[in-house]
RNA sequence: GGGUGAUUAGCUCAGUUGGUUCAGAGCACUACCUUGACAGGGUAGGGGUCACUGGUUCGAAUCCAGUAUCACUCACCA
């Protein structure tokens, strides 16, 4: 049969995906099995697949592929997220092209044109997540706005508010003034901007005084209700109770005490503007200040603003400093640094504003939340990761989970008056108005009495559900699929997300079903290109990930990402780490060509060496996958891969099938055949989590297997003890072997001739790889010596020497320098060895194992020394 | 500003409680080899004062203190 020399990924990868869809080997229905569970971190609904996700679903994809060859009843939901703001912008930002202004839409004739975007773009990325070769069960897939999954949020915001965790609260909030919408805090970015610190003069009622303060946003002085002074500080005093007048509006003010105000900072006078500082909102409330909003909803000033009405607050920042000057108010500026908040979705910046919102108490939920995971309940991968969880749930403050959006879950609270407090909270319209005639005891009011409030939820409101209501746990807390899959195993996500996601899924599992939601978290490192830049599409730097799969096949691309990118570092993407990738996929793939080539006779009788090999891999392979399995254990993903990638480079490909290889044009015995295949089969088994695709295919290749006997759903090899002794004589066989190329190399001796090679051994210890010795290094005749041969040429494995005697002449000084060099480092090794071993405090405290491991070195020195004298000698 | 972590070969990273020749791996690099699986192969090699300075110890990449640089994270002094 003509195999091709090249791996051809393409036309190979999309046969076995649908061949695994086809058996529905992804698909897990609850049985007796032990189940292994993962959620995807569902991905934006809109968008398309990143490096990120590569990464992320590469890590998951490998969990769940090992767990399914493990036996467990592997589990891995997929799905995707509406994510409110990204894909309303989107939306908003589609319907302006087509010259429609959102704000001349109904809220339903807008969440149709959301749901038109939604359908045509959505689950693209699931689609893309195929071409990777990710096992999910897709016909789980889920979506946060299905229904049944928006009707678990409903239930959870009603249960919080009845509970008394919910509350609606007049607060200052995040206000993106372009998207017209407040964020959680987790949604601003801070960044560093050069500005201007203005010290501005008031003057103090009642006298020609003036008093000065310092701020970065002079426009705001049209909302101060107060000036603050620190009760401590002296050269205020005659200040104290007096009142002050605010440029420009001239209204009066008082001044009032508190030792909040730094008395360092800027003129050490501050003035107080309760709508638009959290801080001054305090000092507001505190001493009883009234509250002046001078914003409209776009930043805008309002009426407050007086002459600068309908302008935006930079506009008017400029301005105002113009005419501060003007009336001499303006006493100097400076330069100052000061941090910006900025809207992660529009980048707009932030304005502090007071508005009615709604808020979920966090301190309570917390707690569980931090003791499972301060315990052991539950695990971060890599702990580093510990002392953030628990500092920011520690200090965890309420969350505003109300969005002024229209694409997400409507909060369900429907207002029957005009008060701010006249309002139910209920599951469905029906029950509201139930629920309202009681409370207003009026059984005339009519459905169309009561108003929804129009506002929706923060899309982590449904996210944080995601483990429980994939399964549908909320609305059906008792059915057997959570109480079968539920606590999941493990979360594979990105740190970013740790607060926003993962520390409120753990709040929202032990709220709702007492129990954590995933027993492991794997937080993936943040991909970056080569000059340490995050990848964005805006950068352009990001490579495309279908691109990619294209030039280097699914397995190349996968084994490229996850060879460098342990557990919480970031991964610097190289393409050519792909390449190193799809290399290696070719490399398996010729490997078994070449054992699929041999002519099988049933003739031959099993070669010595092929026995010594196959005796010797074994042991190996089972070396290795001990240490696999514990790099699996700690989430070494990479590890894992590196000890299987030497495993089937090293030692299978360039030491084991060069030991069983038979002469060019010769057939191989059946016996070391079959147990070629044997070994190859179990190679398949651990590199399949890693490579599905060219692992499946070398499988199927090898014989014909019914559906039952896909790889995919293979037995994993188990772990047995093995002759540790074997390994150790392969591995003094094997510098053997290297010290023979060495000399051939330096001597140019070619391989094709063949060699004689003495050994005298001082070790006294017989090693069976003799014919393994002979095999690989061409040797004529391999004979045991006492003595030395003369004008030999010579190298030493430990205490053991080997002579090669040269046809023609050997360059003896050269010989004899080499073995000087290998002399004195050697006795200045013993020098060492000795200073430690006569160091009296060494001997007296060093454990006694550390002390006989240094005599045995000794001992060691001493013979090779002798040796290598000997050797001298001999070339003499 | 607070907190956390990092700094080891040209690059990306290992190095588990201080002690086997502990200074490592992969890639990259250099020289040579190759017509018999694979030039995406093989053999051999070069390359690091373990950021710096002190300390503890018989012994430090490893523990402690300080310094420098970087990253992340929290807060937001107008």
């Amino acid at each position: 049969m003509a195999i091709a020399s090249q791996y051809n990924a393409k036309k190979v990868e999309d046969k076995w995906y649908d061949y695994w869809m086809k058996n529905n080997y992804f698909h897990s229905e609850v049985d007796e099995r032990e189940p292994y569970t993962i959620v995807i971190p569902p991905p934006n609904v809109t968008g398309v697949l990143h490096m990120g996700h590569m990464l992320n679903n590469t890590i998951q994809d490998v969990l769940v592929r090992r767990a399914r060859l493990k036996g467990y009843n592997a589990c891995w939901v997929p799905g995707t997220d509406h994510a409110s703001i990204a894909t309303e912008a989107k939306v908003v930002a589609k319907l302006k092209e087509e010259g429609i202004d959102k704000n001349d839409l109904s809220r339903d004739e807008f969440l149709q044109h959301a749901w038109d975007w939604t359908h045509k773009h959505g689950g693209i990325i699931l689609q893309q997540l195929k071409h990777l070769g990710a096992s999910c069960d897709w016909e789980r897939t889920k979506f946060t706005m299905d229904d049944n999954m928006s009707a678990s949020v409903i239930k959870v915001f009603v249960d919080l508010y009845e509970k008394g965790l919910i509350y609606r609260g007049y607060r200052m909030v995040n206000w993106d003034p372009q998207a017209k919408t407040t964020l959680s805090d987790e949604e601003v970015n801070y960044e560093e901007r050069n500005g201007k610190l203005f010290y501005l003069k008031y003057k103090v009622e009642g006298s020609d005084d003036y008093l000065t303060i310092a701020t970065t946003r002079p426009e705001t002085i049209l909302g101060d209700t107060a000036i603050c002074i620190n009760p401590n500080d002296e050269r205020f005093a005659h200040l104290r109770g007096k009142k002050a007048i605010v440029p420009i509006c001239n209204r009066t003010i008082p001044i009032i005490e508190d030792e909040y105000v730094d008395m360092e900072f800027g003129t050490g006078c501050l003035k107080v503007t309760p709508a638009h500082d959290e801080n001054d909102k305090n000092l507001g409330e505190k001493h009883n200040l009234d509250v002046i909003d001078i914003l409209n909803d776009d930043a805008t000033l309002n009426n407050y603003g007086l002459h600068y009405e309908g302008k935006d607050r930079f506009v008017v920042r400029a301005e105002i400093v113009e005419e501060l000057e003007l009336s001499g108010n303006l006493s100097k500026v400076e330069d100052h640094v000061n941090k910006v908040g900025t809207s992660e979705r529009t980048g707009a910046v932030i304005e502090p504003k007071l508005s009615d919102q709604w808020f979920l108490k966090m301190k309570e939920m917390a707690e569980p939340a931090i003791k499972a995971v301060v315990g052991d309940d539950i695990n971060l991968v890599p702990e580093k990761f510990l002392n953030t969880y628990k500092h920011w749930m520690e200090n965890v403050r309420d969350w505003n989970i109300s969005r002024q959006l229209w694409w997400g879950q409507q909060i369900p609270a429907f207002f029957y008056g005009n008060g701010k407090e006249d309002f139910v909270v209920a599951e469905t319209a029906e029950l509201a108005l139930e629920k309202a005639r009681k409370v207003t005891q009026n059984e005339s009011l009519q459905a169309e009495d009561l108003t929804q409030d129009k506002d929706a939820l923060d899309t982590w409101f449904s996210s944080w559900l995601w483990p429980m209501s994939v399964f549908n746990g909320i609305l059906e807390p008792e059915n057997k699929e959570i109480q079968y899959y539920y606590p999941t195993n493990d979360l594979v996500t990105a740190p970013e997300i740790l607060f926003f996601w993962v520390a409120r899924m753990i709040m929202a599992g032990y709220e709702y079903r007492g129990e954590k939601p995933f027993k492991n978290v794997y937080l993936t490192g943040i991909v970056r290109d080569k000059q340490r830049r995050k990848m964005s599409k805006s950068l352009g730097n990001s490579p495309d990930p279908l691109g990619l799969i294209e030039q280097y096949g699914a397995d190349g691309v996968r084994v490229g990402m996850l060879l460098s990118s342990p557990a919480g570092n970031d991964l610097m993407f190289d393409e050519d780490l792909c390449k190193q990738g799809s290399a290696f996929t070719n490399k398996i793939w010729n490997a078994f060509r070449l054992v699929k080539g041999w002519e099988i006779s049933e003739e031959i009788e099993q070669p010595e060496t092929a026995k010594k090999a196959i005796e010797w891999y074994k042991a190996k392979f089972q070396l290795s996958l001990r240490e696999i399995e514990d790099h699996y254990s700690k989430y070494r993903i990479s590890d894992a891969l590196m000890s299987t990638y030497k495993l089937i480079w090293d030692d299978y490909c360039s030491w084991f099938l060069e030991m069983v290889k038979p002469g060019y044009g010769d057939p191989i015995d059946a016996v070391t055949y079959n147990q070629i295949i044997e070994v190859l089969e179990d190679n398949l088994k651990i590199l399949h989590p890693f490579m599905p695709f060219v692992s499946e295919e070398i499988w199927q290749t090898i014989t014909e297997r019914s559906s039952e006997e896909a790889l995919i759903i293979a037995k994993w090899p188990e772990q047995t003890s093995f002759d540790e002794t074997i390994i150790k004589e392969f591995a003094h066989a094997s510098e053997v072997i290297a010290g023979v190329r060495k000399i051939r190399k330096d001597k140019n001796i070619a391989f094709k001739n063949q060699i004689e090679l003495m050994a005298m051994n001082n070790e006294n210890t017989s090693n069976s790889f003799d014919s393994v010795i002979a095999k690989m290094g061409n040797i004529s005749s391999y004979n045991y010596v006492t003595e030395a041969a003369v004008g030999a040429l010579s190298f030493r494995v430990r205490s053991n020497e080997y002579y090669i005697p040269i046809v023609g002449a050997i360059d003896v000084d050269a010989e004899k320098a080499k073995i000087q060099e290998e002399l004195s480092y050697t006795e200045g090794f013993l020098k060492s060895v000795d200073k430690k071993l006569s160091n009296k405090r060494f001997v007296d405290n060093a454990p006694e194992k550390v002390v006989a491991i240094e005599k045995a070195k000794k001992a060691d020195a001493e013979a090779k020394i002798e040796a290598l004298k000997a050797s001298l000698k001999n070339l003499s």
